[in-house]
DNA sequence: AGTCTATATGCGCATATGCGCATATATGAA
DNA sequence: TTCATATATGCGCATATGCGCATATAGACT
């Protein structure tokens, strides 16, 4: 196997990994409608302080978000686009094939409002 | 936090978790053009027929592969293209954001020759 | 200085995950 | 049946990862 390939991969299943923690998925649920100081994102997530502030650490460190600090809080935002884009591609991917699962349009909805055409197009299939 | 998200999610971060890893996706890489018994595989991405088992059956078991059984061999194939179109997309934004890793147009456009034109055009920027 | 709030981090534990190795199972051929 | 090839799997280990807990650091205010 090729060894550029192998250094992509490597690369890629990184990048992948900041997705595959529920906990950072509820981060980044947080952080789609802008920027957000950790202490929201706390009462947001309801996971601990220093667990969000860890996980918040890492994706910055990984570029996937960007953070500005004003005084004592600390504002964080989504840096890379693409990572909220699989997010969603996923979501609507798992929500179509899991019957089981309950995830109503609404939720669906809030939480990607542009897929709205195919959440709903899925869910006629 | 809605316990409806917390179920999406915790489905969600399991599907990402199967791309998170450097094997599986040499797995799938190998998968792209289509069918291929498992001895393929373990040729193609020079890992162990223990391994490429293993992780066969995981990526079978959670829906992103499929198989089919003739005499003695396995034919492994993609049945989620969802995943194809992932690791596409990811192998693109990385390969544009790394500076250092030196991965050819070649490389990227025999890995994924549909997305030429958003590589070519990242290139430029 | 002291104190309060906000955020980050060190440490240890528990669990998850990938792998090597050997072995089990299944199919076809002699 | 016996052997050979193809694939799957049990077991143990080493490492990675997420978390709880306590604590450290930083800024604002008195």
């Amino acid at each position: 196997m090729d060894s550029e390939l192998e250094a992509l991969f490597e690369r890629v299943s990184s990048y992948f990994s900041l997705l595959s923690e529920p906990t950072r998925l509820k981060i980044l649920n947080a952080l789609c409608e802008g920027e957000r100081t950790v202490s929201e994102i706390v009462a947001h997530t309801g996971a601990t302080q220093s667990n969000v502030s860890r996980h918040l650490n890492l994706m910055y460190d990984r570029g996937a978000l960007k953070r500005r600090r004003d005084g004592a809080l600390t504002f964080y935002s989504v840096a890379d686009d693409t990572v909220v884009a699989l997010c969603r591609t996923v979501c609507v991917q798992v929500a179509s094939q899991a019957d089981d699962l309950a995830v109503g349009r609404k939720t669906l909805r809030r939480f990607m409002p542009q897929h709205d055409a195919v959440a709903s197009r899925q869910e006629r299939t």
